[in-house]
DNA sequence: TCAAATTAAATTGTACAAAATTTAATTGTT
DNA sequence: AACAATTAAATTTTGTACAATTTAATTTGA
């Protein structure tokens, strides 16, 4: 049983660690039209719904830290994408806020959701348990100490 | 309708995305003990399966090419875990194989399976169905093109 | 048979990812 | 007020990822 456990093709963890990185390979050819990478990507969509936001908050969204995303949203800065300031009311805060550019992406972005589910291949009542599954997952590792 | 679908919580790309690096973060701790990474883990189970093995046939079943897996194999080498060695019947493939070392981590990695199926809080046809459909994705994007 | 095509690793360069530490600003307490 | 504790980014270090190129070995075909 235990042995059974250690094969590769029945740990579910290692089919979303890979499931992930394909998925990603798939969002490559559409973002390089935006000249961006999928982690940047993400953090346009959440600056595309709230134009103002500190770093922090950021990474709260995106599961990310500011080890990782300082150097990532210096080079969005570098490519014109959003503005990084500190804020006024707390110096620690850095506010990320986006250019007329980095606005602008959104309307070609528009087509990349719909041509991503496509790829995958899911739809439905699948894609809903998908998202439910995953959700509860999310959750649980959060609380979970 | 567009807009919604450019909404962080409704991409279920980002949610496989976070997932695999939350799963991967409660991986750490069990794989501190043996003093191996998460790749290196499943690059160890790989292994554990089947002693000898090229690194384009590593490459295969892990979805990594050699620009990943050279420098993370050279690394187990430096840590003992394994031996590289050119094949003698080709001397373009490497062939990694375990060492005592190596082979001796199988014992101890045996209770992380179920240690992370736990954390996750996914059983039974939930479980079975999160393997279904995350195969079925990983099937759809091999082939898709 | 021998040059062209193919293949397997390695290398190069760029970009995450995250733990750990550091720095600077703010808050809470006495 | 003043100092300790806390907080937010930045920095440092190590380790993936992966596209693109290079190198060396093998296979193929005229």
């Amino acid at each position: 049983m235990d042995n059974d456990m250690l094969k590769l093709e029945n740990q579910i963890c290692f089919m979303v660690y890979a499931a992930a990185r394909e998925i990603t390979k798939q969002y490559r050819p559409l973002l390089e039209e935006l000249d961006v990478t999928y982690p940047q990507y993400l953090a346009l969509l959440v600056l595309w719904e709230k134009n103002e936001l500190s770093v922090k908050e950021l990474g709260e969204k995106l599961y990310l830290d500011s080890g990782t995303l300082t150097p990532m949203l210096k080079r969005m800065e570098a490519h014109k994408l959003i503005i990084r300031q500190r804020s006024k009311q707390d110096e620690r805060s850095v506010i990320v806020s986006l250019t007329e550019k980095g606005e602008s992406l959104r309307g070609k972005a528009a087509c990349i959701p719909g041509a991503l589910l496509e790829n995958m291949n899911i739809y439905g009542p699948e894609l809903d348990q998908l998202k439910k599954t995953l959700g509860k997952v999310l959750n649980s590792i959060q609380e979970g100490d």
